[in-house]
DNA sequence: TGTACATCAGTGAACGCGCGTTCACTGATGTAC
DNA sequence: TGTACATCAGTGAACGCGCGTTCACTGATGTAC
């Protein structure tokens, strides 16, 4: 590898890395290219040869956050035996990953940046990377016979989504199981969220890992339920 | 009255309206007063004799989507009977609300926005609304021992938590309620959340109003048995 | 009812700052023969 | 191994635009006597 490729690879990383700060001290609405370029000492055209746009920029940090929470994830999961037990420590390290960069979670899970539109191409395997294998972990249980059973009534309209879901995640899980991990992902986004947002205020709650581990547990119930 | 406060009072609710335009189309981290002076057609100053700085613009529609919520949903809520079917129409009517308003819904759930902090004294109660309505509800349950009984593992600290909410709301429920309207409550936010900021994409449900009907009542049959 | 004075709404210029993106350019690194 | 040429990184000026906030001011509305 020659010198300029190595150069190369440094810048990116740095960009990167200012990129993050950005977004945790003015937001991705105020991520602004100018700044990180005379942060790297450079004039402000100079970002242009490693970024072609403030956009492109935004993706960049998009798919650099949804690969490091998966990858935390992943490996919490690892090496953990039992589907409960590793939905759990799933669901435990995406909070923490959350609470550590909360500004990441914020542009992954929080508002949408208004006019800026993710490409899907470079976005959809990386944002779903967590949602498949708590499904994997889900399929576990239900090919186990462990979750819960009683039906729960889906619309055909619904059912044919269903199927849609199945498929591209290869999910082996009748349309109940299917329901109720969406459950259970909108009552992990929404708790972490409540928390990482701020919305307990600074008071209300002196153990915030209790509360949320109180909040999945139930959540996980109704699963297994 | 005089014209002058009739003025004024036009001219304030102008603001708001066009605050809230704003919020949908640039958002709040680009909330601009000059381009609401511009769009009343007064210079840039002018707009300082109703809004002493962008962030006083900010809390005015902060508690302005606060208030407007809470009436949706103590509308939806008023005059049905049972407890659990109240929780259902007012889970509705604030998805409904948040699908007419997704920039509003972000500005109150999504991510904060940077460099602002809310004034407790104005926001702590507006935003408080709907959470005490739906805990007056799961109260109601709870005391005609409707709702589900089996014990939940709290930690005294939590326990204490809980306490100073129990007073804060007057909350009449165990540790157990206590806990569940918690998840039921983060189920909601993330729900909506999910949806309003586009994180199914565009194709992966064709009725997201059954898909929130179906994860709202997983969410509340935990709470009821 | 009329007048004098106080209050208030709105103006326009200014301060000092920021942004994304393009363009013609210099000088260094890399490559093919 | 040396040379000629191509590629690439970085510069600095420029375009055209935006922002929040202050300030001294004019002219209209409201109020007390």
């Amino acid at each position: 590898m020659g010198i300029r490729q190595e150069t190369r690879a440094r810048i990116e990383a740095d960009i990167v890395e200012l990129g993050r700060r950005q977004l945790a001290t003015v937001g991705a609405a105020s991520l602004s290219v100018r700044a990180i370029a005379r942060d790297l000492g450079m004039a402000s055209s100079a970002i242009y040869r490693y970024v072609s746009s403030r956009d492109d920029l935004l993706t960049l940090l998009l798919v650099d956050a949804y690969d490091e929470l998966a990858d935390t994830v992943t490996g919490a999961a690892m090496g953990v035996d039992g589907w409960r037990d590793r939905i759990t420590a799933m669901a435990r390290a995406a909070r923490g990953w959350a609470v550590r960069h909360p500004a990441r979670w914020a542009l992954l899970y929080g508002s949408p940046v208004p006019g800026y539109t993710a490409p899907p191409a470079a976005t959809v395997v990386p944002g779903t990377r967590v949602i498949a294998q708590m499904l994997a972990a889900a399929a576990e249980g239900a090919s186990a016979a462990e979750v819960g059973t009683a039906d729960i009534a889906v619309s055909p309209t619904l059912a044919a989504d269903f199927g849609r879901i199945r498929a591209e995640f290869t999910f082996a899980g009748s349309d109940s199981v299917l329901a109720r991990c969406l459950g259970v992902w909108a009552t992990l986004i929404g708790a972490i969220s409540l928390e990482v947002f701020g919305q307990y205020g600074s008071d209300t709650f002196t153990d915030s890992e209790a509360v949320f581990d109180t909040t999945m547990e139930l959540a996980l119930r109704s699963l297994a339920g």
